[in-house]
DNA sequence: TTATCAGTTAGGAATAGTTACTATATAATA
DNA sequence: TATTATATAGTAACTATTCCTAACTGATAA
């Protein structure tokens, strides 16, 4: 990714280009595989290590607000318990931060087979969960 | 749930059975709705305010790791970013906490079918993720 | 019932990841 | 080029969780 594509992007989404955010944004490009906020500082500090840890996790915000890149994980960040031990899945309410129970056998079956007739080379999976996420309406 | 009860649980896992567990894990099947671990100090403190915190935590993570209860998260709690905005899936690695984007078009489909087929009353889906739990395995 | 001991607990200190703060600097604009 | 709103550096603060250790206690077996 060349940093004129960078700052295209960047303009695109009416955001300041800054060397700051050009950089930052090559470098999470140019890191395969879902980097974490430290992996990502130190391979921004390897180029540029004038860049302060706040402005790095500041513009990370900023890009995932303005879409420019995902977080891996939406939902509130503390660890959250679980009374079931079966299988089942989530809805993530986003509004409230809530996690709520769904139970379907139908979703099991589909899944089950779906992976059985695609199963992922040198992969063993354990489980599969799905995660909702959305919002209850008020109407 | 009754006390005995919990202590059949506890015993069944050969855990030993404390005052702290069994009041602990009173707590947890009383609290809906997969609450945070600051929610069951705060419960378990109601009745029991001399349980310390550290206990707490560390129970949790004995319940968990013998499936006692289960936790939402599996994975490793830092955030994680990805250049890739569009629909797609992870499997999670979880001997060397990784994450792999697992992208497949006909599982998207099926998913989409899915819902449209079973919506949910009053709640609007803005993303379905799947999370494959597993590990690689070396023949 | 009591003695033993491995496992558990309380309480506080330590740590890690992240956010907040604020004076200074700078990109966009007119 | 001057203006202004926004972004940044550097550091302090915060939060959730883990670590540490002396004291305690449930389970077991005599």
């Amino acid at each position: 990714m060349v940093t004129n594509q960078i700052r295209e992007i960047l303009k695109d989404k009416n955001l300041k280009i800054t060397p700051q955010r050009v950089s930052i944004l090559e470098t999470v490009f140019s890191l395969k595989n879902h980097p974490n906020a430290q992996q990502i500082i130190d391979a921004v500090h390897k180029k540029n290590p004038n860049i302060s840890v706040g402005t790095i996790y500041k513009t990370l915000d900023t890009f995932v607000e303005n879409g420019v890149i995902s977080k891996v994980r939406h939902t509130d960040e503390t660890s959250r318990y679980d009374w079931r031990t079966d299988n089942h899945h989530h809805l993530y309410v986003e509004d409230d931060n809530q996690i709520v129970d769904y139970i379907n056998d139908e979703l099991n079956l589909l899944l089950e087979d779906f992976f059985r007739r695609n199963r992922i080379p040198g992969f063993e999976i354990k489980s599969v969960k799905v995660h909702i996420n959305g919002n209850y309406i008020q109407e």
